[in-house]
DNA sequence: TGTACATCAGTGAACGCGCGTTCACTGATGTAC
DNA sequence: TGTACATCAGTGAACGCGCGTTCACTGATGTAC
């Protein structure tokens, strides 16, 4: 992007690029397989180092990881904060968040295929930060439901269905990304995973709308209507 | 449990509890990494067999990985046909499958467990059984709940629609043991997922019963009531 | 600007180790007669 | 029942290989004067 120049790169900016080809490379070595099944040869080899010149960078294969997620979920907070923004009517923004996802994660897609893959498989503190990243992501989605679900006038509700209802988005988030990523380049399959997101989401709608904290008998509404 | 007896193993039998031993020694180091960080040696290092023993079993650790997706399932299989001819009362029906799945969960953890992770991070092959044995789960469900939703008086709906509604509940299913596996030993943890669950469950069956397939407006009932 | 020294990203040899897999073997169990 | 042979689960030595990590090094870049 930035016009070519003649003038020699500074250790400082060579370094930076040499720390940038380790997480490349690793990111891409992920794509196969875990973190845990990665050997630090093996991404040296990618990069075009030799194996001691990983410790300039990293101190081991999970410092590296640690960088991965951080990295990982800049993406995803882009996705969260342009979501976050759009318009608030109800159709539209299931639409357009499940678009706007997809959309990241076409783009994105090797820090989302890390981040499903090493949520349960990678070293423990691999697993530690994205579940940390998770929980995050997951209260301020409560705070923005909160606001988007009073505003169309349900009945109150009790902290506990809020939490509820937010971790069952943010569930639907993680389950619609794994099934984009195991659809591979498919994308007739793709967009049924898109369609079929779309219409749990307003299921799961119209369930809030029709919803009422701790109700006695829930669910029979619509059989003794 | 059977009472023991002199007569000494057959060699069938022999040959059968160092297979078992196997079996549990592979699911045993997979409750700390995934199958693709583990080695042959490791697993006969457990057993207390030599290395090139593990070969008059099984032909490879992917080969053993299939045979734990097979195994795991049966206990998979067992909940479902448990909560099949559970009541068909639906507070109850949530109720009761959510325990009976937790309740399998615990008994099974490690079979659980295995497949939870593997199901993104194994051996390719692996992966590819563990998923043709969740979509069959799900067909399954489907046409369980299109009977459940049916008898309940809710308007018909398209196969799209039944295809999404079992999807959700498969998801949900995954998420909720992955959350109990991950709260660990955690009691209060596990019972407070198990509480969610319920409530993400009977959120979803509220808006199942208010739902019409393919609606112009389908979010806005309540709203416009 | 020129020189002398410091920094430090990347090198390459070396180490001991665990890996998967081969092979010929042993000796208890099973079977045919 | 007793004998002679077949089967085969498990053994143990050996192989070449990739692993993480150590160490002293090189030589280009940076800095102090």
């Amino acid at each position: 992007m930035a016009a070519p120049s003649n003038r020699p790169e500074t250790r400082v900016e060579r370094k930076e690029r040499t720390r940038r080809a380790i997480l490349d490379a690793a990111l891409t070595l992920c794509e196969d397989s875990s973190l845990v099944a990665l050997s630090l040869r093996q991404v040296a080899k990618e990069v075009g180092i030799v194996p001691t010149a990983f410790y300039r960078h990293f101190e081991s294969l999970q410092d590296l990881g640690l960088a991965l997620v951080e990295e990982s979920f800049v993406s995803l907070h882009a996705v969260l904060r342009e979501v976050r923004r759009s318009d608030p009517t109800f159709e539209q923004n299931i639409d357009t968040s499940v678009e706007t996802l997809l959309d990241h994660v076409e783009r994105h897609h090797a820090h989302f295929l890390f981040i499903t893959r090493e949520r349960l498989a990678g070293p423990p503190a691999v697993r530690a930060a994205i579940k940390r990243e998770i929980d995050l992501a997951e209260r301020e989605l409560a705070t923005d439901l909160e606001w988007l679900v009073t505003s169309m006038g349900a009945s109150p509700w009790s902290p506990d269905d809020w939490k509820a209802l937010s971790n069952l988005f943010v569930r639907a988030m993680v389950s619609t990304v794994e099934a984009v990523l195991v659809a591979g380049g498919d994308t007739r399959a793709q967009q049924e995973v898109a369609e079929r997101t779309r219409t749990q989401l307003r299921l799961v709608l119209v369930g809030a709308l029709n919803w009422e904290s701790r109700p006695a008998e829930p669910a029979l509404r619509a059989s003794e209507a």
